[in-house]
DNA sequence: CTACAACTTTGAGTATGCTCTAAGTCAAGC
DNA sequence: GCTTGACTTAGAGCATACTCAAAGTTGTAG
């Protein structure tokens, strides 16, 4: 993550203006870096901006949003599921794939057998 | 894939132009659609439209370019596979912290029990 | 004292991948 | 003949998520 990304989630909301040092630099706690790592996963994962702000907004208003909070974290561990299916499905396709063009770079290496054959060098080399 | 997206592909190269019926309407052939297929699974999965270009351009050289098409299926592969287990961490994480809210949900349950009991409906329904 | 690096701000700019608009053509049904 | 609907085109517009620019402040090192 980006000084440039840490301070956009903050403009939007993803982030409670942080604690400052006298210079007013930026000082993250380890609270904030905690939650910085779920954001970080959640984004790593696809989860859009907007879920993430209203997973956000939800949490400062404290135990009381438990249930809703749940059901994002539900419904995006569902969107999880499918895009492993979907990337599953793909490995598998690419494996075959990937096979079928051994196949036929070898077929291309039998259509074009080696020509001249490598020189093999003689030089004897003196033993060090 | 909607018929704009079809249109977009075809205008940046991953797909030939495609046969026309009279009218000049698009008529897909069955390897038009196989290798559709294969675009959006490479999308789906997240290729680069750069990469999926690349692609396409190699394919149309032919045989020759087998070598350099499988290393971009297997680069992708690796791709997939770093996407997964991203994936599944998150998954993970997701079912402790689903497990986790359940447990604080049911301290709030705890700490605010039912005081109203709801009222039980003691009318007789008429028999059917 | 000065230079430099590293941060600060607001607001604009960029990359990606569609997605839509406007104006036009064509074939079928009434 | 006229309407309707589905396509056609070129080109503009948009959503998302950053990413950067410009101008300014601060603390440290030489």
């Amino acid at each position: 993550m980006t000084a440039h990304t840490l301070r956009y989630y903050e403009r939007v909301g993803l982030i409670q203006p942080v604690g400052r040092a006298r210079n007013g630099h930026r000082r993250y706690s380890e609270a904030d870096e905690a939650w910085l790592n779920f954001l970080h996963c959640m984004r790593a994962t696809n989860m859009p901006i907007r879920e993430m702000q209203r997973y956000a907004q939800l949490r400062e208003l404290g135990d009381a949003t438990s249930l809703e909070r749940r059901k994002i974290l539900e419904d995006h561990q569902s969107a999880i599921a499918a895009q492993i299916a979907e990337l599953q499905k793909a490995h598998a396709l690419l494996t075959h794939k990937i096979a079928n063009y051994k196949k036929i770079e070898q077929k291309i290496r039998i259509q074009n057998p080696v020509l001249t054959e490598p020189e093999i060098d003689c030089t004897l080399a003196p033993a060090s």
